[in-house]
DNA sequence: TGAAAGGACCGTAACGGTTCAGAACCAATT
DNA sequence: AATTGGTTCTGAACCGTTACGGTCCTTTCA
């Protein structure tokens, strides 16, 4: 009725020029190139465009014409909240946006519900490239982002060759770790690990499944362990490796429980993160074990609250994760081929490593 | 040359209708509506599809015609990634990030860099609607996002009426807490702030520039200090408050400092936020000032480094607050007027608060 | 004075879809 | 035999912009 009677359209570039009595080009310009069309022009177009309630060029429209979006994909297929949760994820997402920032380019993150196999968000994504963080490698949101037609870079993810690629060498990371453990005088350990695939598993982990594992970082971070403690001698096959779904302390704690349930015999508790690890330590504590007199617990990533707890870890970069997976993604260089970056880790000895029974000491004040 | 000649252009809806012998509307109901179409022929079109490599409808131009571009805009007008830095930043994002995931909408970080005023990146934003959090009030990109005709909710800014708002009552918020340090008997405090303009200014600030803070959150809670002091007497003009441009632990050390070398007999140091309050903190320690015999220290925002310090504080649901953001932008009810939200907060009453000279015991063991 | 150069502006053709009102066809009902 | 209804598919309009390749007019310079 009467309401409808005022609805205007809202005003477009046509509608602007065809009030100024100008080529739409002209408009397109006024905004784009002032260069191409002289200033008294220019004003009146701008005028109008504001008396008219003109908001400038639609920017979807502009995206569709010019192929470009402005904006980069992150899918990292967990409960996108996740992402806030972890502190490695939070460095990781740091870096991308600070690299985003630098060329300007706005971060999507896609809502990769992990329950639902809604993959519809990656097709409604309007963006001019992905970064794949950490999903487990048959996760179908992954899939459909490769079919995407746009660069594509993926991070603590195995190398697939047709993209580009960054991450660590999670696998000597990790044997450089159980080296020193080794060295230390462990032989009797228990691991903690993240979740290996894509069900819920909280317990223990079968040779096969670790082999099998989905998650790239979570299999070669065990197989680092496998290796040197199977070089020291060890039946990795009788190693209590338990695994947790969710991360968090909380998982950590539960996990160190359950590997001290099995075998209060261990030495050490390695964990495959720093959040876990300072859950194991809660445990430790609860239950009147010292650390590392009593028990040596060790993490990874080298996050700021495991530094306080002078957890020894392995350090990686996350920042600079995210931002060369950005600066990997947003180089228009001609690309030769597929590129793989590997960074940097380092191997933190804190204070929650020492030797078994109390060899701690020899280690703090030793040569 | 030969390099040019098997460049065939991509697929299209349309020339994989053309190779099917379909209309183009078929080919998009196969995507869209499966049940506008017999089974053999979607899967005949399907199947085409990924033999002639077409990823499916292309997003920009679907939301070209649709008028819906699946995602929201998030500004923030700080270096993108001051967001993974400020705990608070993260549990609102965190709780923006859990609205858009359960309604299946993207969050764009907008790309709005403070230092070049370089509105583009907001116009390029493919969104359906803004987030603007905790930006100053003169803000151009501010600006900006309110000419762009979408839904926009501010947080932790002004209510300028014209689009919906969500925050707390930060003047109320500490105006409690300045009642609990004045009951304690404080009479001689110092304030430390985050910064109040866009402009540098790390030093003391004047009660002109306090009024005229182009920050919502800190001018508020500055009056809300002004009012509970004056009205106990105490001329707020004297109060030394120092303003700290960035926003960390530093700056709340070197502002603690500040304060303690104008007047080193002040009792409380009352900090507009935990972060500049746990700096604070460790500014005392290194005086060796104890904490809360010798002084008192408060922050505001309840992160949980401050829970951890035992910091007496205003606690805001933070996450709460994003989540309820992105409600009220997502909620696609018939808005009669702009809608207006304030969250509760909770004055926390820590072990860094007590009367002055060491008087803080009568608290603890109090009735 | 004529040719060349340059500035200012324009027309057309995409960009790649979605949507809606039918058309064509077939089976079932009246 | 005509009507109805349902399914399946089509044609054309439309979404709002920018790229491209002009045209036209004014200056400049030999």
């Amino acid at each position: 009725m009467a309401r409808s009677m005022h609805v205007r359209r809202p005003a477009t570039l046509a509608s602007l020029a065809a009030e100024l009595g100008v080529s739409r080009t002209t408009v397109s310009n006024a905004y784009n190139r002032p260069d191409q069309l002289s200033p008294e022009l220019r004003r009146r177009v701008l005028d109008t465009a504001r008396r008219l309630g003109y908001p400038g060029p639609d920017p979807v429209a502009r995206s569709l014409r010019t192929r470009k979006a402005g904006a980069v994909g992150l899918l990292l297929t967990e409960n996108l909240s996740y992402a806030f949760r972890d502190p490695a994820a939070i460095g990781f997402l740091e870096g991308l946006a600070l690299a985003c920032e630098d060329a300007g380019t706005g971060l999507l993150l896609v809502p990769a519900n992990p329950e639902r196999e809604d993959v519809a968000a990656v097709h409604r994504a309007g963006v001019d490239g992905f970064v794949v963080y950490s999903v487990p490698d048959d996760d179908p949101h992954l899939a459909a982002v490769l079919e995407r037609p746009v660069p594509t870079v993926v991070c603590d993810q195995p190398d697939i060759g047709t993209v580009d690629r960054v991450g660590i060498d999670d696998r000597g990371a990790m044997y450089e770790l159980a080296r020193h453990l080794i060295e230390l005088g462990h032989r009797r350990i228990g691991v903690v690990c993240m979740r290996l695939a894509r069900d819920r598993n909280d317990g223990f982990v079968t040779p096969d499944r670790q082999h099998a594992a989905h998650f790239h970082v979570q299999r070669n971070r065990l197989t680092g362990l496998a290796e040197a403690f199977s070089e020291a001698g060890v039946d990795w096959s009788q190693v209590p490796v338990v695994e947790r779904f969710d991360h968090n302390m909380a998982s950590g704690a539960s996990g160190a429980a359950q590997v001290l349930d099995r075998d209060p015999q261990v030495t050490a508790l390695i964990c495959t993160s720093d959040v876990l690890a300072l859950g194991a330590l809660t445990e430790a504590a609860r239950r009147g074990l010292r650390v590392p007199h009593d028990i040596t617990v060790t993490g990874f990533d080298g996050i700021r609250a495991g530094e306080e707890a002078g957890l020894t870890t392995v350090r990686q970069p996350v920042l600079e994760k995210g931002r060369a997976a950005g600066k990997l993604l947003l180089d228009t260089n001609e690309r030769s081929r597929p590129r793989s970056v590997n960074l940097a880790t380092e191997l933190i000895i804190g204070k929650t490593s020492g030797g078994p029974r109390g060899g701690a000491e020899e280690r703090w004040f030793g040569p």
